[in-house]
RNA sequence: GGGCCGGUAGCUCAGUCGGUAGAGCAUUUGACUUUUAAUCAAAGGGUCCUGGGUUCGAGCCCCAGCCGGCUCACCA
């Protein structure tokens, strides 16, 4: 009656038309006829599958739940397998045990109908833990067939836009997301237990501050305001500082307007940490405590293919200076060189250089295009050029230069670390250039909070989901965000 | 945004020179009490991404578009 009804008012004419679900809705009417509701209750498991097996002994008596994954019926027996995302599990279903209607009900369970039975534990003789079903009960009937057993689901596009069934039929994909979940967790252990404190700040601000990115705007109705996603934590990161949290983290989503691809999603995870009386180097020897203890404890190696290439992980993490590094490959004179000898040299290297770059501009254009995709170990690059990074603080012994680093790994940037800039006057001149004479961007209130004083400090930020391509071996960040942004469906 | 590749049954994929739309799994029916990609026999199942065009005839050729992947550029 229920399904009937369903069927009238609900159903869509596209899915009405799929010969599947018609059918299983016929098997979903045939079991509720026989006594089987197709969305049952609660369910009290003795354990989840994977500890069913870690705990296995013969005669036990349990019960189990699950999806049906795959099911092998005879004339008066079945074997099924049911997955709870934990393991797979065996079960073996005789006609003589259940009776024949319950027999029979069975045999009406399609594939993905997800069952709790209770029965004894046992090894069949092709040795594999089984349970031997007593009794059973449907949970839910699946109206849609899921992906083949045997291929899986592997079209991308659909893996992406259907994430449930790809975590159902590919268990490395589970494992994968159940890795993010714990480095999650483990990020939070490790800075925890160094007394760093984590802490939530706006996700909507009236500035967004904190980075040079295009925010993504909404309106706020109550207080008729514009408002920003944030793009970065920082400003607020940093009044907290102000305020005495010495040691603040936070573990959250940044969102940026830009574009998509293979190591860009517009919301992205992001750790900020600031340490008061630190500087980079406090960030340095933490980010490589945190990376190596995340690739020991979770990972339980030092080694990972990424990209092509084998990254070795053991600490200490080469340091090298901008200046050493560029003279490295471009030879030792290179700083002695003119504009027009470095932009004949950018030529030769195939970089692009605009018109009107200074010689600064043209080294680090042809650092971007040519160097840094070349460091494939983990390597600091220090002392950056003044220019290029705005809001950290000079080096003592060089005005030119800020005390900061760059970590590369694999080619690509993971995480810069600033000595942050505390002169509230420098600060302000440098976002009065930021704005460019648009005095509604610059953030009034941070600026006051830096002239209450603010400690020197050390900051960091990590881009958790390309850590995670990292320590997953994964080329694409859609493939460790659950549910990547995709364009609508046409 | 440019270039290249792809979109065919629920899933994974073939599809020749432009000539009735194919396979495996899945589904249905039957057989089957230790199977595990169960097996055996039979059957049903298609908006060939969308819209135009060429043609007697288009899954295939042409044009435009949508979605995805790779790549380059841009942005950071």
């Amino acid at each position: 009656m229920f399904a009937a009804n369903f069927e009238e008012n609900t159903m869509s004419e596209e899915a009405a038309g799929n010969e599947y679900r018609q059918q299983r809705i016929e098997n979903m009417n045939q079991l509720e006829t026989a006594g089987f509701p197709a969305f049952g209750l609660a369910f009290e498991r003795t354990a989840q599958l994977d500890e069913l097996h870690s705990t296995f002994e013969v005669g036990q008596q349990v019960k189990a739940c699950g999806r049906i994954v795959a099911i092998r019926k005879m004339g008066k027996m079945a074997f099924a397998h049911i997955s709870d995302g934990s393991a797979r599990f065996q079960l073996m279903v005789k006609k003589d045990m259940l009776g024949d209607d319950a027999f029979a009900a069975f045999k009406l369970l399609d594939l993905g109908d997800i069952i709790g039975v209770a029965g004894e534990l046992f090894i069949t003789k092709t040795e594999e833990n089984t349970v031997r079903v007593a009794e059973w009960t449907l949970l839910s009937k699946a109206l849609l067939p899921l992906p083949e057993k045997f291929h899986g689901l592997t079209d991308v596009e659909t893996r992406y836009r259907q994430r449930s069934l790809d975590l159902i039929s590919n268990p490395e994909v589970m494992d994968l997301f159940k890795k993010r979940t714990q480095v999650m967790r483990e990020i939070r252990n490790f800075l925890d237990a160094r007394g760093y404190y984590e802490v939530e700040t706006p996700m909507l601000q009236q500035i967004a501050g904190g980075a040079a990115a295009k925010p993504f705007k909404a309106h706020y109705n109550a207080l008729n305001v514009d408002v920003f996603m944030r793009i970065a934590p920082e400003l607020y990161l940093k009044r907290l500082i102000v305020g005495g949290m010495d040691r603040v983290y936070e573990l959250n989503r940044n969102f940026r307007n830009e574009g998509l691809d293979r190591t860009h999603n517009p919301e992205f995870t992001c750790l900020e940490i600031y340490h008061a009386y630190g500087d980079m180097r406090t960030m340095q020897e933490l980010i490589q405590a945190m990376v190596t203890h995340l690739a020991e404890t979770i990972f339980g190696k030092m080694e990972f293919g990424w990209m092509g290439n084998i990254i070795d992980l053991k600490t200490p993490w080469r340091e090298v200076p901008y200046h050493e590094l560029v003279k490295e490959h471009l030879g030792n004179d290179w700083f002695d060189k003119t504009l027009a000898e470095a932009t004949a040299k950018a030529e030769i290297l195939d970089v692009h250089i605009e018109e009107g770059m200074n010689f600064k501009q043209v080294t680090h254009e042809i650092y971007d295009k040519t160097i840094e995709g070349t460091l494939i170990q983990p390597t600091f690059i220090t002392r950056l050029p003044a220019e290029l990074v705005p809001l950290a603080k000079p080096c003592s012994d060089d005005p030119e230069l800020v005390d900061v680093f760059e970590l590369i790994i694999g080619g690509k940037e993971i995480s810069p670390a600033y000595s942050e800039l505390n002169d509230p006057i420098e600060q302000r001149k440098r976002f009065e250039e930021q704005a460019a004479g648009d005095g509604s961007k610059i953030d009034e209130d941070f600026l006051m909070a830096l002239e209450h004083g603010m400690p020197p400090t050390g900051g960091m930020g990590i881009g958790i989901d390309r850590l995670l391509m990292l320590l997953t071996g994964s080329d694409a960040i859609r493939d460790v965000i659950l549910f990547p942004q995709l364009k609508p469906r046409g």
